[in-house]
DNA sequence: GTCTATATCAGGATAGAC
DNA sequence: GTCTATCCTGATATAGAC
């Protein structure tokens, strides 16, 4: 599953090679259909392991870091996914890869929307702890903005259209402007 | 190019055959090739045809309708790109995916790049003129904030992750709260 | 400008041995 | 579980006639 996400964050789900993946994951093409029916089998069970790996990294903080408060926990899980460290890099071309895919081609549309729907929910809690009085509507519509601007923003870096920084900027700013409309 | 953007709109960049594209502008492949050097000239060209398109629908108003005062022409022209008619639906799942394909292939950012600052400069000017005292940055900034949501808004929901209507509550949503920023 | 025909090659998927 | 070898389809690009 390394392998995969590294070879779709390299060459894209339209680009990626099943005899690429193999040789990246250092086995042959064959044992590759051993393991998953099909193409898209593959793609299903990379979009589960990046959707849980970025579960894992935008949760987990250093040990002995000091506990954040809610802003900051919700500034630290959206600006996070805008870092260029290997493992971030790869996440973000994939999950934007299998969203872009998924316009075309309807087979992962369901999963999608799920790990979609998950990732707003968790971001929605998020903002419901820095403003206990917001309703739930409005929490809901705040992280659907913030979660799809992340979006948006992150194919802008990847495909060079936007500096990193400047991204990250614009998303702060976002945050910002999201936690005073729900004041 | 009018094929083109359907073809693109209807497989993708990525799924782009030459021998379809011929056979919906009714011609051969090698008269693509006469007139085209090869398929990024293609994509080249379609991507010049739908950002004059769009800057063509969004800019239009039809004639006898009453002019609209500047905060109506800021949403009609950022709501315009979230609708189910044919060319707006093709030409958003075509931007859409030059920009995804972008992320593997850099061959089209430079061309990207600049359509999208033309977009954006064209988004801030609007916003100037609701607020006229807004500084250049924060106009910019906002900017950049309204049209990278339309886009990860318009992919949500080409890849049937969000349903349009609620997309376009989202984008007034967003609007609402930027212009409030810039008060 | 436009066509038919085709060279050429790459990549998905599988057969069958170990 | 894992490999080697290969079938076969489908796609880009060009040659050459009209």
């Amino acid at each position: 599953m390394e392998a995969a996400a590294r070879v779709i964050a390299r060459r894209g789900v339209r680009g990626l090679r099943v005899e690429e993946l193999a040789a990246e994951a250092g086995v042959s093409t064959a044992l590759i259909y051993y393991h998953f029916k099909d193409r898209t089998g593959i793609l299903r069970a990379t979009l589960e392991f990046i959707s849980d790996r970025a579960e894992r990294y935008t949760t987990e903080r250093e040990t002995g870091a000091q506990p954040l408060d809610a802003r900051g926990e919700l500034e630290q899980t959206l600006l996070l996914e805008l870092q260029d460290t290997a493992e971030v890099r790869e996440n973000s071309a994939a999950w934007g890869e299998l969203r872009a895919s998924a316009v075309f081609d309807p087979e992962l549309r369901e999963d999608l929307a799920r790990a979609t729907l998950v990732w707003v929910q968790e971001v929605a809690e998020l903002l419901g702890r820095v403003r206990p009085m917001g309703g739930a509507a409005a929490l809901a519509g705040s992280a659907e903005r913030l979660t799809a601007l992340l979006e948006g923003l992150s194919v802008r870096w990847l495909s060079g259209s936007l500096p990193l920084a400047h991204a990250r900027e614009l998303m702060a700013g976002a945050i910002d402007a999201e936690l005073q409309r729900l004041r």
